[in-house]
DNA sequence: AATACATCCAACCGCCGTTTG
DNA sequence: TCAAACGGCGGTTGGATGTAT
C-alpha cells in the first residue's frame, strides 16, 4: 500500500507566500515552537501544506538566518565541501552560518559550478588535484581541518566497506584508517562533528571570546586556550610543554567540548591528519570497542 | 519600445530513512 | 513485523527579473 499525500492537494494554497502568510506562521512558531509540521497548518490557521510551512520557515523566516550575498571566504568553503562531499547541501550547509541547504544548492548551481568549470578548463588540471589538502590555501584554518577530517573519514569507512574483516574482532591489524575511525566515534570526534555543525549558532563568537566572557578569567591549564595564543614566544613555549604530554592527558584538562575540538584541530605541528600517518605507539585510549 | 533570451531563486516534487503504533 | 506517518534531502520547475538585440 503506497503512502498517503501529506496533505490535501485540493485544500491547501500553493506558490509564494504572501506577508500576511509569513507572519501568521511565525507568530505561532513564535509561541507554540513547529511542533508537528502536518498539523501545524490547521492549528495555525493557514491553507498550506505542514512541508511547505516547513520548508518556508527552515529557508526563509528562521530567525537565524544570514541573508545576503556569499561571502569569498563561504564561496571557498563550498567549493571546497562540494568538491569533497558532492551534492551533500545539507551537510554543507551545516558547515556554513546562517545558510540553508536550498541556498547554498542555488548558487551553487547558478555561480560556482560555471566558475569552477572555467577555472578547471583554464588551469587544464584535473579536478582531483583541487581536493588535495595541500591545494588548500586561501580558506580558513577550520575549513582546512574540516576536509582534512572529512577526507579522512571517508577514506576509512571506504576502505572498511570493501574489507569487512576489519569489522571482525579477530582481525589484529589496526592501521591509521582503524584509529581514525575510533576517533572519529569517540567524544573527541563526536565533539569536532558537533562542534562544526554548530558553529553556525555560534560562529559569531569565538571560542577564545565566550571563554572570556564566561568568567573573564583565563585559565592557564587548558592546552587548547594555550596554543590559541596570538604571542608566538609563548605559543612555541606551550606547544613544547604539549609535546611532553599524552593526548590523554590534553584532552583530560580540556572541559569544553570547544576546547578539545580546537586540541584536536590544533594537535602539535598544525597538520591534524599527519599524526594518523605515522606510527603510533599507544592508541588504546581512543579504541572504545576492539575493532 | 518590444521582444527574446538568460539568470536567479523560492517553492514544489518525490524519494529515502527513521519513528511510531 | 509491518505499514503508515513524518521529517529531511536533493533534483527540478516556473515565475520574476535582468540583459541583449
Amino acid at each position: 500500500m503506497g503512502r498517503s499525500p501529506c496533505c490535501d492537494k485540493e485544500a491547501v494554497k500553493k506558490g509564494v507566500w504572501t506577508p500576511e502568510e509569513d507572519k501568521i506562521l511565525v507568530d505561532y512558531i513564535s509561541k507554540n515552537g513547529p511542533g508537528t509540521w502536518r498539523s501545524l497548518p490547521k492549528l495555525a490557521g493557514l491553507l498550506r501544506c505542514g512541508k511547505s510551512c516547513r520548508l518556508r520557515w527552515t529557508n526563509y523566516l528562521r530567525p537565524d538566518l544570514k541573508r545576503g550575498p556569499f561571502t569569498p571566504e563561504e564561496e571557498n568553503s563550498i567549493i571546497q565541501l562540494q568538491s569533497m562531499l558532492g551534492n551533500k547541501w545539507a551537510a554543507i550547509a551545516s558547515h556554513l552560518p546562517g545558510r540553508t541547504d536550498n541556498e547554498v544548492k542555488n548558487f551553487w548551481n547558478s555561480h560556482l559550478k560555471k566558475r569552477v568549470k572555467a577555472s578547471l578548463n583554464h588551469q587544464s588540471c584535473q579536478p582531483s588535484s583541487l581536493l588535495q589538502p595541500n591545494n588548500i590555501k586561501s580558506e580558513s584554518p577550520s575549513a582546512r581541518h574540516m576536509v582534512q577530517w572529512e577526507n579522512a573519514r571517508l577514506d576509512a569507512e571506504a576502505r572498511l566497506s570493501m574489507d569487512p574483516l576489519l569489522l571482525t574482532s579477530s582481525s589484529p591489524v589496526k592501521t591509521e584508517y582503524d584509529c581514525f575511525l575510533c576517533l572519529w566515534n569517540s567524544e573527541v570526534g563526536e565533539s569536532f562533528r558537533e562542534g562544526m555543525a554548530c558553529k553556525s549558532s555560534s560562529s559569531q563568537v569565538s571560542s577564545s571570546t565566550k571563554e572570556e566572557s564566561t568568567s573573564g578569567v583565563t585559565i592557564d591549564n587548558d592546552p587548547a586556550r594555550a596554543l590559541s595564543s596570538t604571542d608566538p614566544i609563548e605559543k612555541e613555549n606551550q606547544e613544547k610543554h604539549m609535546s611532553c604530554m599524552g593526548l590523554e592527558d590534553l584532552l583530560a584538562c580540556s572541559d569544553s567540548v570547544d576546547a578539545k575540538m580546537q586540541l584536536v584541530l590544533d594537535f602539535p605541528n598544525g597538520n591534524v591528519m599527519e599524526f594518523l600517518q605515522e606510527p603510533v605507539d599507544d592508541v588504546s585510549m581512543y579504541l572504545q570497542d576492539p575493532i
